[in-house]
DNA sequence: ATAAATTTGATTGCGCGCAATTTAATAGCA
DNA sequence: TGCTATTAAATTGCGCGCAATCAAATTTAT
């Protein structure tokens, strides 16, 4: 027999902390989507792209660890962003089993058409300056935390 | 020729807000994981039974408003909730292009295992309770902004 | 030197997540 | 009454996201 429940439900969506963390994810994804369809990048080839402009030639293994992807997102993503011609992939001499994604030129010519879009987004969002940067601390601070 | 360029540099990871929402989601969910594997649902899975705990027999349409997902999600999702017995799926008489989906008493039951979850990630996470609600208050202050 | 353990990446398979299209049913209106 | 517009789901197709498995190369310990 079910006993009447008072107070706090810790099955209620409202209360969850995973719940918003999950559709604000997923919401701001959708506004990147229309300015990443001008370079043919989905955004987490975008962020790929973003981790090798800010250094070329990385390993997958160096890729996963700074996106928090594995290979099995990877490797397919690569392919495709190398079809598209914006990374190269080879195998190190030295250690066959790394492979180096480096970007070509027409990649590092992408930077440029990216430029414009975090602003964009940004302006999407209208938090304040003080609350993005609240959220931004607070959000390190979790990933901190699980990674353990 | 390039430019050499001083200060800001917006396509830095470390300069987005995007990138920790889309890697903390994903953690997080990724902690469910193997205490959802008991119950044979996963996340997405998961939050859908949520939202029947709490209001039962609602529509699609409903369910979608609610956990911020489509029919191209939910259909396929709701169908594989049917399969496992936790939903029935049944169209209005008063309006056949209404299809309610409501908890079976396996799907009832389901809530009483569930319910040591959420204590159970927040385990993981060890957040102070203060964080907790900062980061609470700005995501829905975030997603609130997002809408429109 | 060689066997065992580790590391790296590829592969496979499944479940979203979502845009776009289709189908069916209802509501609004001349 | 019909005609149109709207709404609700389903369907299709593609790209992740990730667990599990596999293969190859390297490191290590004997």
């Amino acid at each position: 027999m079910d006993m009447p429940e008072y107070g706090f439900d810790p099955l209620k969506l409202s209360n969850q902390l995973c719940f918003p963390l999950y559709v604000c994810s997923k919401e701001i994804i959708k506004k990147y989507r229309p300015l990443l369809e001008k370079l043919d990048l989905t955004y987490t080839q975008y962020i790929t792209m973003m981790a090798l402009w800010e250094e070329d030639s990385l390993s997958v293994k160096e890729l996963g660890d700074r996106l928090y992807l594995d290979s099995g997102t990877l490797t397919p993503l690569l392919k495709s962003l190398e079809t598209k011609g914006y990374v190269t992939r080879t195998r190190l001499e030295s250690d066959e089993r790394v492979l180096a994604v480096s970007l070509t030129e027409e990649g590092k010519a992408l930077r440029v058409k990216a430029l414009p879009i975090p602003a964009a987004v940004a302006a999407c969002t209208s938090l304040s300056a003080e609350d993005a940067r609240s959220l931004y601390d607070l959000l390190y601070k979790f990933i901190g935390n699980l990674r353990g």
